[in-house]
DNA sequence: CTGATGCTCAACCATTTGGTTGATAGTTGC
DNA sequence: GCAACTATCAACCAAATGGTTGAGCATCAG
C-alpha cells in the first residue's frame, strides 16, 4: 500500500519545481556525486548549490554519506515513487494500465519494496 | 512524442507543491467546478483560492470557461501526464516494468484503450 | 605545521509566495 | 432599477526562496 503522507509530498514536489535541482536529480539518478560535482554544472555559488542539495536533502530525496571532507551523495528513489504515484491517479491514460501493472506485480515476482 | 520544456516543468511542479492546489486538482479529476466550489472546503477567503486557480491555470493544469458570472474550472491532464513522464525516468522500480505492461496490453486485451 | 580544498554557516538582499481586506465589475433575478 | 451573487483586482503584509559574499571548520597533501 502506497501512503501518501501530504507534507512529504508538498517537500517533493517544491524540490522538484526548480530546474538545477531538477538537473541535480538527473545527475544523480547515473550515480553518486559530491556536492562540488553537483554544483559544477550550475552556474552560481558553491554555497547556493549546497542549498538545493539541503533542499532535495529535506525532500527525502538525497542521501548524504559524509567521507572525510567529501559529501557523497546519491538519490533516494523512494520519494519519486511517491509523487510519481500521486500523479498517476490524474494521468487517466495510464491509470488503467496500471492496475494491469500491478495485478502483473502482484501475480508475478514480489521485489522487495522497501 | 512527450517534450519536456523545463520552463512547464517548473511551473507544474510548483504548482502541485500546495497542498490546497492538489485538493483542487483532486476534486477537478471527478469533473467540472466553479471557482466558488474549489474554494469551498479551503479555509480561506475566495480572493485567495482564486490566487490557487490562477496559479494551476498559468502551469496548464485548469482551463477556465466563463458563462456567465460563473467560472467553470476544468482539469487538463496534459501537463501532468508531462510531470509524470518526467518522473518516470527516475523511478526505475517502475520504469523496467513499463514496458512488460505494454507488452501485455499489446498481446493480450487490446479491446478497452480508451 | 602550513596551505589548499570541500563544504557549511551567517548575514544580507531582492523577489516571490500565500494570505488578508476592501473595492469593483459583470450577471442574474425580482 | 436594484439587490444579491460570482469572481477579480489592488494594496498590503509576513514569511519563504534563491541568490550573494565573507568567514570558519575539518580534512588532506606536502
Amino acid at each position: 500500500m502506497v501512503e501518501h503522507q501530504p507534507a512529504a509530498l508538498d517537500g517533493v514536489f517544491h524540490a522538484l519545481a526548480d530546474p538545477t535541482r531538477r538537473a541535480m536529480v538527473h545527475q544523480l539518478a547515473s550515480g553518486e556525486r559530491t556536492v562540488s560535482e553537483l554544483a559544477a554544472p550550475h552556474a552560481m555559488s558553491l554555497a547556493a548549490a549546497s542549498k538545493h542539495v539541503r533542499v532535495l536533502e529535506q525532500a527525502g530525496l538525497l542521501r548524504r554519506a559524509i567521507d572525510g571532507r567529501v559529501h557523497r551523495c546519491s538519490l533516494e528513489r523512494q520519494p519519486l515513487v511517491q509523487a510519481f504515484s500521486w500523479l498517476r491517479a490524474y494521468t487517466e491514460f495510464w491509470d488503467a494500465r496500471f492496475d494491469a501493472l500491478e495485478d502483473l506485480l502482484n501475480a508475478g515476482d514480489d521485489d522487495d519494496r522497501d
